[in-house]
DNA sequence: TGCCATAAGAAACGTCAAGTTCTCTACCCA
DNA sequence: TGGGTAGAGAACTTGACGTTTCTTATGGCA
């Protein structure tokens, strides 16, 4: 097929989507977010450039910035549309066991695709402040809640002092397993969350 | 004065450095760190352009890259070259008021234009990896070195275990720190630095 | 003192992606 | 079945990056 250009130049489209199969709504939606997930994993959050995600989804850039006003808010999007259910929920009887099964889901999470995405995401954090409520609500918080879960059934068992209670021991484990993942290169080494257990969680919680 | 451009645009310079006093060597390379800690102050890591330094330092563009290939080298060497002697050292005879001191210190960095810049460094970290290893070296290692001593210093007095003399440990106030700054919007609170020292370094060091 | 290599200044250029706007048209619904 | 909505595709505008070219000031050296 050949269509002319409004200058003139004549182009040689494979397909043309004004007149093929046109998918709208929620159909459209879910296929920039694969596109997006995919173009993620081929070339990393730095080279993600929203033409490749259109061209990747068979769409249109004006389709991708009539719904997200920028790259941040599409992956932001698009990468919490995917994680499951922000990784599973040990329950070992073991307070030791249970957090360290967390920390080691939290950084199966990062060191994937996800991980890349979240280390953009927080980056373009600093052109758009805005953006770190976003990341704080969608990927921190609830991390915390999680670890706080943890050590209340450990309190429960009567493996935790019920003063170690607190919204700063609780986020102790995703702090520190964020801070590593921001300051080295992937991936994030078990010896690191092991230490972060044995190390500093594990002594401020004994009972 | 008025002077035609190549392609015979006349343009009007208040001045014309092709024919004004023209600096060299170390004179420029000293103004041009002046210029991009004046324009990190006044527009922010996000919004500095190399453009922009190069007339503030009345410089052109080339002389900029003739010595750094990025902006975020620039930035680095020009924060480096400015932070005094990377914050004082307390040493008050007193583990936790030397602590919280480090951490005051740190902190007043960080809340200041330094901290713009060491924030939009670590933003660009993502692009180029090979800047983690120079942030690291200049910005991280030394505060983990600066409370090593100061727990050394505490250990000797018999304020602290001599098994919390690990990097683990005396890297626990930095990390924590820096995940605070990167994550919640300037400035950081006293209580928080407070929060790090009582609720969590003390009791993992105290004898 | 005068010559010359070096490097600075200014401006233009090529490139590239962001984001916008335009036209055409498929799809949905009343 | 006809009209409004929204998607496809491409051109266009803008803005910054990094490079190149040309001119000329500066400092070392004979």
């Amino acid at each position: 097929m050949t269509t002319v250009s409004q200058t003139g130049k004549p182009t040689h489209d494979a397909v043309d989507h004004r007149k093929g199969p046109r998918r709208r709504g929620d159909a459209l939606h879910a296929a920039i977010f694969e596109a997006t997930l995919d173009e993620l994993t081929a070339v990393g959050y730095a080279e993600l450039k929203m033409e490749h995600v259109a061209n990747r989804a068979r769409a249109s850039k004006g389709s991708l910035y009539r719904r997200w006003a920028s790259r941040a808010e599409l992956v932001a999007d698009a990468v919490h549309y995917t994680i499951p259910s922000c990784a599973a929920r040990p329950d070992t009887g073991n307070v030791r066991e249970d957090l360290l099964g967390c920390l080691r889901g939290f950084a199966t999470l990062l060191n994937g695709p996800s991980g890349e995405a979240i280390r953009g995401l927080m980056a373009d954090t600093i052109r758009n402040p805005d953006l770190m409520e976003v990341v704080r609500a969608r990927f921190i918080d609830p991390g915390v809640d999680l670890f706080l879960e943890v050590l209340r059934r450990g309190a429960a068992r009567g493996e935790v002092r019920t003063t170690a209670l607190t919204p700063r021991i609780a986020s102790l484990g995703p702090d520190l397993l964020r801070e590593y993942f921001l300051v080295h290169r992937p991936p994030i080494p078990d010896r690191a969350l092991v230490e972060m257990v044995d190390d500093v969680i594990m002594p401020l919680i004994r009972a």
